[in-house]
DNA sequence: GACATCCATAACCTCAGGTTATAGATACAG
DNA sequence: CTGTATCTATAACCTGAGGTTATGGATGTC
């Protein structure tokens, strides 16, 4: 019998839901398409792996031990991929780098150049990250490390290195009355509608809005984006304001957006982000090495 | 990125074969059907895993890698539904053994008793195997072990335990002019058309023809049957003869096939048949001690 | 007893995994 | 040098799988 990594996924999340509908909240699918998959590979093993009742799915035995057998698959299948993508970088040699926004600004470039004294021949290859999703490349193996800005999603599954620090400062539409200030606090701006990421990023959002410093008042979403562009579209349109780095100034300097300093909100980190893993590919350690030599 | 176990079998046979067209053979599936598989798995990983020429499909670098982790993918599923199987055994205390003909004969009976003693409140429950595929069920984990006459296909990968041994003879239509003897030798029948099983069975078809006691010659084939039941009508219509062990004349005797003493063939032994694993679950442990004490 | 929440089924839709037919490329033999 | 054989790739087509929405049945709680 053949099963795909999708199913066992499924039925992994299931267990630890104990929920049908939960679980499909989860994998982005709906109930009854989990609940026809599970049937299914109940059907196909031949044995109930759940017991059903109102208050959900509970694991039969052989549930159990399909629970306690499916992350072997699952991370056999994982190192296959990461030995394919290792194998393929030395073929190429080429290292995949994902990244938000500036990177890590003005450091960027040096790292690379550094990793590139290490290894001659090589070259890096940069790629956007998604805003809504910033690991979904790490997690997929389709990069081998990533800049991105401290915290991210699901960031103690991952290891990272701090490279710089910057305050942060506000952006606002040029002809907002705010812009007339050429420094403002974060109490001036409670009530502001802000250009937001979308919920999905959790603490990456909350972030970004400053959550911590609004003494639990919610924030007003005046628009939500998942892209640069998008960003500081809506921050020209006067949809919003937001929070930025103060490298936002160089690296997105635009007439109709202005920046201002900013008190009162901490300030935002830059990291390279590698998985967790031992040993590392050794092109990947060379990247770190360098970049640890730039590093603040 | 999600894979199906079945696109990694393809790819590893592609890999064993070094060429699509035999590959889609052994795995019973169109050439094209592979090249869209294989082609389709370089697309979501992201890299070649085939060179492609004239004379078929080389491993790259990421190929290689690949061909190196896969089996561990595919074992671990193999490991995962064996763990499956185990716990159901256990919640429905059955072990189930699937068998061709007449199983172990007289014995078939004592040894489950046996092992019935062994564990009280289990029991057996006995499938019939398919002819063409005799060890389909052992190799899917649908069953535990197996009655099965030696040779059977990829008997060195499963370990046996031979429980009796005894004389083939022949079967044929009560009508045939050979029925009125006795008995016979079978230098008598090299001429005669056989019923015989798929080639797909190999050794065991061989085996069933006396392939090795005739000289290099081929023989000559009346009709192909995978079920008892076809191969006793087509015994029954004088399409064929066909060697039987003795014990067929007690298990499927009818008016219109008779059973004659034979000289010349090799005689036949069922054993018992399981995975090669360690451990065994301990149900199936005592199965086969069960089984040995009433082993020839 | 009404409502909320759980899983299951029905009907439907789009696309994936297979087929056959055939094309293009290339190596080899005569 | 040409024809043939054999390799992989593509096109067109078909059936069934994996998803959806709508809804049903069961059950627990207030």
């Amino acid at each position: 019998m053949d099963v795909d990594t999708r199913l066992l996924r499924y039925f992994r999340t299931v267990a630890e839901e104990g929920n049908l509908s939960r679980a499909a909240e989860r994998l982005f699918v709906s109930q009854p398409a989990l609940t026809k998959q599970i049937r299914q590979l109940e059907d196909r093993l031949g044995t109930r792996l759940f017991t059903r009742s109102k208050h959900g799915m509970a694991l039969t035995g052989p549930g159990e031990a399909l629970a306690a057998a499916v992350p072997a698959v699952l991370d056999a299948w994982d190192g296959a991929r990461r030995a394919v993508r290792a194998a393929e970088a030395e073929a190429s040699q080429v290292l995949r780098v994902s990244f938000l926004a500036s990177a890590a600004n003005e450091k960027t470039q040096p790292i690379i150049a550094d990793f590139r004294e290490r290894r001659p021949g090589w070259r890096v290859e940069l790629r956007q990250a998604s805003w809504g999703d910033p690991i979904a490349a790490l997690v997929s193996g389709e990069v081998d490390a990533a800049f991105l800005r401290l915290p991210f999603p699901r960031q103690d599954e991952f290891a990272s290195l701090a490279l710089l620090t910057e305050p942060r400062c506000v952006a606002m539409a040029a002809g907002h009355p705010l812009a007339r200030r050429e420094s403002l606090r974060f109490a001036d701006l409670l009530d502001e509608p802000f250009v937001a990421a979308p919920d999905a990023a959790g603490a990456f959002r909350d972030h970004w809005v400053a959550a911590d410093a609004r003494g639990g008042r919610e924030v007003r979403v005046g628009a939500v984006t998942e892209h640069p562009d998008d960003w500081l579209t809506a921050i020209a349109n006067g949809d919003g304001i937001a929070l930025a780095p103060v490298s936002a100034a160089r690296y997105y300097a635009r007439p109709d957006i202005a920046y201002r300093d900013l008190d009162g909100v901490e300030p935002s980190t830059v990291a390279l982000v590698w998985p967790k893993r031992h040993p590392l590919p050794a092109p990947l350690a060379d990247f770190i090495a360098a970049a640890r030599t730039h590093a603040d």
